[in-house]
DNA sequence: TTCCTTGCAAATACTTTGCAGACTG
DNA sequence: CAGTCTGCAAAGTATTTGCAAGGAA
């Protein structure tokens, strides 16, 4: 695990290591998919880590604010989900709405179109969200 | 209106032509941002159609299954909005995370990259969602 | 010991469902 | 008149907030 990483961002902040943040750290970064609280709430309590899912709530805010979980939203899931985001290209994904596996995509074409946006409407562009949904091979 | 579209819709599915029915669409069709459900009920009340918010949401899914209107969710909004579809370019759209702003793109660049998508992960794609964030003129 | 963090309960926001009465065709 | 549609109340799901007890430094 990124114990390094955690423990200085949260030093920084004024904040403490804790068994909790350390485990839903540690859960995201050996899972491959991206996780809703509720998947992380479970998968812990498996693990017989006792946590609460408000915890969770708060562990993933506090993750994303040192900039080492990303929070996506997929294509009418009507849930956050996360995933690590140190040490990962910038990428998206796309989503099986059969079985609801997700697949990262390893690029990304919008450094261009973003330009291009930015000079069309005269706005300057933070960030963008680009997700796609389909079949996968299996549910087909 | 598109009365005729939406009669015929109505009707080939079973469905009544009613006055809620008439006045979402009317009002999607003179609006030019895409509208939250609470906003199309609050904004009807304006204009003294009387109508409840949960038949807001029933009217607007029926809307969206005859393919008049779309659905979109823009980034980390918590909510859906809804917009025309009948007659309009498949679009995308970029928010000012200052004030709210809403402005439509008029390009979309994911025909080639889908097919990329495809080849790569052998997913069939069906639907995509591509939204910007950023600061409007006003706003930057 | 300080004060950050957690768990529990409750609140909030958005959306959906159940049911009886109202309306369309 | 039959069957759909609507309003109201209530439930459901995802997420946030308040507060007192627990834990890190």
């Amino acid at each position: 695990m990124n114990a390094a990483g955690l423990k200085k961002g949260l030093k920084a902040t004024g904040r403490r290591v804790t068994r909790t943040r350390q485990a839903v750290l540690g859960l995201l970064e050996r899972t491959p998919q991206p996780l809703s609280a509720t998947e992380i709430f479970e998968q812990l309590q498996k693990e017989n880590v006792a946590i609460d899912l408000v915890t969770v709530y708060r562990t993933v805010h506090v993750l994303k604010e040192l900039g080492l979980v990303a929070q996506i939203e997929l294509h009418h899931e009507g849930q956050a989900r996360y995933e690590i985001k140190e040490g990962r290209e910038h990428h998206h994904h796309i989503q099986c709405q059969m079985c609801g596996a997700i697949v990262d995509l390893l690029l990304c074409p919008l450094k261009k179109i973003t330009k291009l946006i930015e000079s069309q409407t005269k706005f300057v562009v933070d960030d963008h969200t680009l997700e796609f949904t389909g079949l996968c091979p299996r549910c087909q």
